[in-house]
DNA sequence: TAGATTGTTAATCGATTAACAATC
DNA sequence: TAGATTGTTAATCGATTAACAATC
């Protein structure tokens, strides 16, 4: 990708190493592992305990957990509530970011109710659907509110981030609404790759790339 | 030192070398891609087209292209309807694999619903749900059986995959249950990570990872 | 042919793994 | 202290990118 828009470069100045994607992905893992330990009698957990649980590598787990800023006793290891802190910290999981989900089907309503995400740094404030059956409330109270209201919502809550759960067929018509609304970052659940302009981000959630690397692990070991 | 010149036309999952997982979460996105080009007046298309629509680089388009077995033609590119039918043969997708889904909850009923996972390779024969009330027909009138079913279902059919939209709490004593009835891959919605038999492949889909990455992505422009 | 594009081999880059020093 | 575990620097491995030959 070249380098194009140099306004936004005060930003720039390396205050740290990203984060590798990869880590990204497994620190929700071990806090999901952190969580679920349960009260032991211990308060500190080597990454060798980790690792050996989670079948991921020690000195993998160390590296991971070093970025987020945690700090190991040697011959201890880590505190375990230290550690969810450190991991929930470095997330922004404690700072969610509020967002509206496009589309009330069958899995708009599943993330619409999943009050999970919360935990994981998203607060869904609402969702929109032009379909007027969909329209009211979902059992948590959540509004589902017409499509026509999506534009003045965003703008009044000063929303940063839209969850597509619109048909394929939609996909693209709502992406550019939310980018004309100030949108700046959509999480697609839609089965098709959509176009934004260069300051959104959009992440796509696969699920056809998913199947597609369970089908030849499958493939592997049955044929 | 390199062997298997082998030249066979239909790639056989297994031997040879092993893809890489990008490049299998790749393949849908350039056949979704492929798809959605329309009935253009040229047959062919060039990578170097592909990579530039894609935001890839044309290199990686070829190298991943070339891993279904496709051949194009110098100055000319790839016949799009060959290499569709080169990438749904790769990927299976002509032969989907049947499954059980567990849980009709929000979640699951979109994943019923969905009837897009045939061209995936991926068939839901039906569902199961402990909850009497969702027990009956989906709107597309596929099963939603008690959960008691779920074995002797397996059993019969011979199914080897399952797909868990279940709560939490449940996730574990599903997984076990589909290990006993000779389940060999499942597909988990579940946020929280199953403990599997060593011949039971398990492709965990967690959204909280995605969130993460998302996440930090947005923190990195706005910061 | 000339030129564009594919296919392949080599180089680079980033993530994982290994080695080892620091430390409680 | 002795020993286990962390933290860091070096080596390895795999995926991406570059270079270039083959070909239509």
């Amino acid at each position: 990708l070249e380098v194009n828009v140099e306004n936004s470069s005060s930003a720039k100045s390396g205050d740290s190493a990203p984060i590798p994607e990869p880590t990204l992905r497994r620190l929700p893992v071990y806090h999901q592992y952190l969580k679920n330990l349960g009260p032991t009698k211990y308060s500190a957990i080597s990454c060798t305990q980790i690792a050996q649980d989670l079948r991921l590598t020690p000195i993998q787990v160390r590296k991971d957990l070093a970025c987020t800023g945690i700090v190991g006793k040697p011959k201890t290891g880590y505190d375990v509530g230290a550690l969810l802190g450190s991991i929930e910290d470095f997330l922004g999981w404690n700072n969610p970011n509020e967002a509206l989900l496009f589309g009330a089907g069958h899995l708009g309503m599943a993330l619409l109710m999943y009050e999970g995400f919360r935990n994981y740094g998203l607060d869904i404030v609402a969702a929109v659907d032009p379909d007027h059956q969909k329209q009211g409330s979902a059992p948590n109270d959540k509004k589902i509110l017409p499509l026509e209201k999506a534009a003045g919502l965003i703008r009044r809550m000063h929303l940063k981030l839209a969850v597509l759960a619109v048909p394929e067929a939609a996909a693209q018509k709502t992406a550019d609404l939310c980018a004309a609304c100030g949108i700046k970052a959509i999480w697609n659940f839609a089965p098709v790759k959509i176009s934004v302009p260069p300051d959104v981000i959009v992440q796509h959630e696969n699920l056809a790339s998913s199947l597609a690397v369970l089908s030849k692990k499958i493939g592997r070991t049955a044929a």
